[in-house]
RNA sequence: GCCGAAGUGGCGGAAUUGGUAGACGCGUCGGACUCAAAAUCCGGUGGGGCUUCAAACCCCGUGGGGGUUCGACUCCCCCCUUCGGCACCA
C-alpha cells in the first residue's frame, strides 16, 4: 500500500514556514487589487489562550484566505492590548514586574497563534504598552483636551475596590465591575472624563449607517446611549424667582405637579436650607443619601425616601406654588438633577406621594373613562385625555404635550430637549499599568497639557505596586516632580493613567504604518483602508470597546486627521465555546489547552472542528469526541488523495463529458459542482462554515465510494488490478481528479496546512492560495432524473423518479400510475392537483 | 417589568421564497479485519404499532395550545421555558 502517514506536525510547520517566507500574508501596499481590511479584536495578554479564545482567530483566518483566494489585497493584522489591570495584579501577587510578565505572556502567545497557523502580516505587529505606541495614545488624549473634550472634574465615581481603581459606567454591569465582579462603590475623586454626550446624538444617528453589524449590538449601543425626548421647563423658586429648570418626557402632565425633588447631589439644596430650621436634618438626609452604594441607589426595589426642604417652587404652566423635596432616587446625571413630581402618572412619584401624605392629581383620564385619585392604586401612564388642565382640557395627551411645550417656549419658559442616559467616559485609572496621562500642574500656569514633542511621558519603572488607593505612580518623586512647559517653573504630573480603552480606540489606525515615529498613523493609507471590512470579536464589547472607538474616530474624524466617519463596517460577534456547560476558566478548571490537542491532533483538527462545531454565531459546547470525528475526517482525506494521486495525475479536467461517463462518475461529478456552489454560499451568505464543512464531507464520502475495491464501486477486485481506473477509462480518472482538487479547495480556508501538503500531492505547485477559488459550472449541477415525493392530501405516501424536464402533465400521470399513489386513491375522487416544479407533487383527494 | 434571541433524535446541529423533517458529525448497535484489542472499513439507528424475522404498511413526531393553507420547524394569535441586554433615567 502507498499510502503515507499523515503526520501533521511536520505538515504544519513545513507550511507555516512556508507561508512567512513567501510572505502570504505581507499587505502590498502597492497591489493594484481590491483592498479587504480583515480585523480580529487584538487579544490581552494575560498568560494563554484557550480553545474558546481560538474560534475567533479561527473565524478571521478563514475570512482572510478566502478573501486572498477571491483576489483581493488582504490586511490581516495582529497585536496585543497590553496595559490592564491583570499584569498589574500579579504584579503584586508574585512580584514580576508587569512589563516582564506582558513580555513573556506576548512570547507565548505569539506562539500560539504561529502554531494555528493563523495567516497575519506580522511586520506590523504592535503592542499598546510599548512607548512608542502609547505615545500616540497620549497624543489622542490631547487631541480630545485641545478641543474641551477632556476635563477634569470631582466626580461621583464608580469605585471597584477589589481593582482599587475608578471604573466607567461601562464597566460596571449590575453594579459590579466587570473585570472583577467586586460590588462597586461611590467616591467622589477627581477625575478625568471624555466628553462622549457630546456625540450621543451622532453615535446613536450613525447606528444606522452599520446595517452589517448585528442588530443586537446596535440595538445594545442604541439603548445605553438612551435618548429620551421631551421638554425642559423652568420652574422657580418661590422666594428668590431663581430658575430651576427640569427634564420631562411628560410636558402634558404639568398640571398634574404636586411637588418637586432634587437629587441629594444637586448643589442648590445647600444654598436654600441655609439658616433655616431644616438646614441640619435636610443635609443629613443628603449625605446619606449619596453614600449609598450605586446597585442600591439605583433599583427599582428602593425604598423611596426624601425630606422637604422648607421651601417651594412655581410651576410656569399655573404659576401654582409646590413644596420642593430632596428625594434618593433622583439623580442628579440626568436631565437636570431636579424632577417634577406627578404621582397620579408617574409610579415613584406616586409611592413616594402615597408615603408623605403629598396630594394626587389626576390630569389625564383613560378614554370614556373617569379617574380618581382617591381609588388609585398605582399611577395611571398611558395616554388619554387632559382633564384639571386648565385650556388643555379634553385634548388628547399627545396634541396637548406639543401644545404646551409650544406655549411655554413662547413665554420664555421652556422648550423641547432631549436626554441621553449614557454619561461623559471616566479614564482615569488609579493604577500604574497604563499610559500616564499627560497633564503637568503648575502652582502658576495651572493645568498645562504635555508638548507634543515631550511625548511619551513614560511610565517609570521602579514602583511600589501595592494599591493605596491613589496611583502608584504618586510614588515615584522623579516621575512626579517636572518643570512647567510654559513657565519654567516647578510643577507636579497628574499620576493617574488612561483607561486601556483608549489604547484599543486606535489601534487599526496604526497597523497601516506601525513603525511611524513622527505620527500616530499615516493618513493616506488610513483614509485608503478604513474602514474596516471586516471586523470579528465578542459581543462583550458591544458598548465598551466598540462604542469608545466609535467616539474617538470620531473626534478624530471631526479634526481632518481621518475622512471616515466609522471605524468598522461589519462586524460579526462569534458565540463563546463553553465547557461542562460554563465559560472556560481557570478557576472552573475547564479549560481546553490547543497545545496539547494541536500536540495530538494538529492545528488542522481544532481548527475544523472549531469550524465545525456550529453556527459561529451561537454559543457551542465543547466536546472531545468532536474534535476526534474532526481528525478521522481529515485522515480519510489524506488517505483518498494519497490513494488516488497517482492515477489521477495526468488525467485531464477539461476533458470530462458527463454523457460518456457511467452513472456513478456523472453523479460524482455532480455532486462536485453542487459542493463548490454550496460551499461559497454558506461562507458567503450565512458564515456558515458548520454546513460547509458538513458538505465537503458528503463529497468525500461519494469519493470513498468510488473507491476501485468499494463494492459498490466494482465487483471484488480480481487478479487483474486495472479495474475501473484502468487507462481505458480517463474520463473518470479526470472526475476523480476534479472532485478530490475540489475537496481540497474548498477545505483549504479551513485546514491551510493539509490542504497545501494535498495540493502538492495532486501534483501542483504551491501556494493553494494563490489559486482563484474554485467556480462551478451551473450545467454540472443539473441532474438527469429527479425524485418527486408525492403527496395525498398533504401526507407522504410515495415518491418517482421522473426526467428533470418533466412536464406537469407527464409528472401527473406518472404519480397517477404509481401503485400505491393507487390504493390512497382508490374509489375517492381527485379534487386537486398541485405540482411543484422539480419539487412535488400534492393530490388532494376526497 | 421592558427589549432581543432561542427551544428540532441519546448529543452537537441540518432543512433557499411554506414543499420529502433529522443533512453532516458524535454516540450507539450489528458486521468485516484481528489470537485479541485499538485503529480502519461496511451497514443499521426519531418514537410507536403490526409482524416468527425481515420487507411492506400504518400512526405519532420540530416547547404547549389554537389558527391560516392542498401542504407549516417555517406564517398569524395565545401561553410556557431558557439565555442575553436594560432596568427608579423623570
Amino acid at each position: 500500500m502507498s499510502t503515507r502517514e499523515y503526520n501533521f506536525a511536520d505538515i504544519e510547520a513545513k507550511w507555516q514556514g512556508y507561508w512567512e517566507e513567501i510572505g502570504l500574508f505581507r499587505m502590498d501596499e502597492r497591489s493594484p487589487r481590491q483592498k479587504f481590511y480583515a480585523l480580529v479584536m487584538f487579544p490581552y495578554p494575560s498568560s494563554v489562550l484557550h480553545v474558546g479564545h481560538g474560534r475567533n482567530y479561527i473565524i478571521g483566518d478563514v475570512v482572510t484566505r478566502y478573501k486572498i483566494m477571491r483576489g483581493f489585497n488582504v490586511l490581516s493584522p495582529i497585536g496585543y492590548d497590553a496595559f490592564g489591570l491583570p499584569a498589574e495584579n500579579a504584579a503584586i501577587q508574585d512580584g514580576l514586574h508587569p512589563a516582564i510578565s506582558t513580555e513573556q505572556n506576548i512570547k507565548r502567545i505569539r506562539g500560539q497563534l504561529k502554531r494555528w497557523g493563523l495567516g497575519y502580516d506580522w511586520s506590523r505587529e504592535i503592542a499598546t504598552h510599548e512607548p512608542e505606541y502609547y505615545k500616540w495614545t497620549q497624543w489622542v488624549f490631547l487631541k480630545l483636551y485641545e478641543k474641551g473634550l477632556a476635563y477634569r472634574a470631582e466626580a461621583p465615581v464608580n469605585w471597584c475596590p477589589s481593582c482599587a481603581t475608578s471604573l466607567a459606567n461601562e464597566e460596571v454591569v449590575a453594579g459590579r465591575c466587570e473585570r472583577c465582579e467586586a460590588e462597586v462603590e461611590t467616591r467622589y475623586l477627581p477625575q478625568w472624563l471624555f466628553r462622549i454626550t457630546d456625540y450621543a446624538q451622532r453615535l446613536l444617528d450613525d447606528l444606522s449607517l452599520l446595517d452589517q453589524w448585528p442588530q443586537r449590538v446596535t440595538v445594545m449601543q442604541a439603548n445605553w446611549i438612551g435618548r429620551s425626548v421631551g421638554a425642559q421647563v423652568e420652574f422657580r423658586l418661590a422666594e428668590t424667582n431663581q430658575p430651576l429648570p427640569c427634564f420631562t418626557t411628560r410636558p402634558d402632565t404639568l398640571f398634574g405637579v404636586t411637588f418637586m425633588t432634587l437629587a441629594p447631589e444637586h448643589p442648590l439644596i445647600e444654598k436654600i436650607v441655609r439658616d433655616t430650621p431644616g438646614e441640619k436634618e435636610v443635609l443629613k438626609f443628603a449625605r446619606r443619601a449619596r453614600s449609598l452604594r450605586v446597585q442600591e441607589r439605583t433599583t427599582p426595589e428602593l425604598e423611596k425616601e426624601g425630606i422637604f426642604t422648607g421651601k417651594y417652587v412655581i410651576n410656569p404652566v399655573n404659576d401654582e406654588k409646590v413644596p420642593l423635596w430632596v428625594a434618593n432616587y433622583a439623580l442628579m446625571e440626568y436631565g437636570t438633577g431636579a424632577v417634577m413630581a406627578v404621582p397620579a402618572h408617574d409610579q415613584r412619584d406616586f409611592e413616594f406621594a402615597k408615603k408623605y401624605g403629598l396630594p394626587i392629581k389626576v390630569v389625564i383620564r383613560p378614554e370614556g373613562e373617569e379617574l380618581r385619585s382617591e381609588e388609585m392604586s398605582e399611577a395611571y401612564i398611558e395616554d388619554g385625555i387632559q382633564v384639571n388642565s386648565g385650556k388643555y382640557d379634553g385634548l388628547d395627551n399627545r396634541t396637548a404635550m406639543k401644545r404646551i411645550v409650544e406655549d411655554l417656549a413662547a413665554r420664555g419658559r421652556g422648550k423641547e430637549a432631549v436626554a441621553y442616559r449614557i454619561r461623559d467616559w471616566i479614564i482615569s485609572r488609579q493604577r500604574y499599568w497604563g499610559a500616564p496621562i499627560p497633564i503637568i500642574y503648575c502652582d502658576k500656569c495651572g493645568e498645562v497639557p504635555v508638548p507634543e514633542e515631550d511625548l511619551p511621558v513614560r511610565l517609570p519603572e521602579k514602583i511600589d505596586f501595592t494599591p493605596k488607593g491613589k496611583s502608584p505612580l504618586a510614588t515615584v518623586a522623579d516621575f512626579v516632580n517636572t518643570i512647567c512647559p510654559h513657565c519654567r517653573g516647578r510643577a507636579r504630573r497628574e499620576t493617574d493613567t488612561i483607561a486601556q480603552w483608549l489604547c484599543s480606540c486606535w489601534y487599526f489606525l496604526r497597523y497601516l504604518s506601525p513603525h511611524a515615529s513622527e505620527r500616530p498613523f499615516d493618513p493616506t493609507l488610513v483614509n485608503k483602508w478604513l474602514p474596516v471590512d471586516q471586523y470579528i470579536g465578542g459581543v462583550e464589547h458591544a458598548v465598551l470597546h466598540l462604542l469608545y472607538s466609535r467616539f474617538i474616530v470620531k473626534v478624530l474624524h471631526d479634526q481632518g486627521f481621518v475622512n471616515f466617519k466609522e471605524p468598522f463596517k461589519a462586524l460579526f460577534t462569534q458565540g463563546m465555546i463553553v465547557k461542562d456547560g460554563a465559560k472556560m476558566s481557570k478557576s472552573k478548571g475547564n479549560v481546553v489547552s490547543p497545545d496539547e490537542l494541536i500536540d495530538k491532533y494538529g492545528a488542522d483538527t481544532q481548527r475544523l472542528y472549531t469550524l465545525f462545531i456550529g453556527p459561529p454565531e451561537k454559543d457551542a459546547e465543547w466536546s472531545d469526541r468532536g474534535v476526534l470525528g474532526a481528525f478521522r475526517f481529515l485522515k480519510r482525506l489524506w488517505d483518498l488523495v494519497s490513494e488516488f494521486a497517482g492515477e489521477v495525475k495526468d488525467a485531464n479536467i477539461e476533458e470530462i463529458e458527463p454523457e460518456a461517463l457511467p452513472p456513478r462518475m456523472r453523479r460524482l461529478h455532480r455532486k462536485t459542482h453542487l459542493t463548490i456552489k454550496k460551499v461559497a454560499e454558506d461562507i458567503e451568505r450565512s458564515w456558515h462554515f458548520n454546513t460547509a464543512i458538513a458538505a465537503v464531507m458528503e463529497l468525500v464520502n461519494e469519493l470513498g465510494a468510488s473507491r476501485p475495491q468499494s463494492p459498490a464501486a466494482s465487483q471484488p477486485v480480481g487478479p487483474s488490478k486495472a479495474g475501473p481506473s484502468g487507462p481505458s477509462t480517463d474520463g473518470q480518472a479526470a472526475v476523480l481528479k476534479e472532485a478530490l482538487e475540489a475537496a481540497v479547495m474548498l477545505l483549504s480556508p479551513f485546514v491551510p496546512h493539509i490542504a497545501e501538503e494535498l495540493w502538492e500531492t495532486l501534483g501542483h505547485k504551491p501556494s493553494i492560495f494563490h489559486q482563484s477559488w474554485p467556480a462551478y459550472d451551473e450545467e454540472a449541477t443539473v441532474a438527469e432524473e429527479i425524485e418527486i415525493p408525492i403527496q395525498i392530501n398533504g401526507k407522504l405516501r410515495s415518491r418517482i423518479l421522473v426526467e428533470a424536464e418533466a412536464t406537469d402533465e407527464e409528472i401527473k400521470s406518472a404519480a397517477l400510475a404509481d401503485q400505491k399513489v393507487q390504493k390512497h386513491t382508490e374509489g375517492k375522487e381527485i379534487k386537486r392537483t398541485i405540482i411543484v416544479p422539480k419539487r412535488l407533487i400534492n393530490l388532494v383527494v376526497k
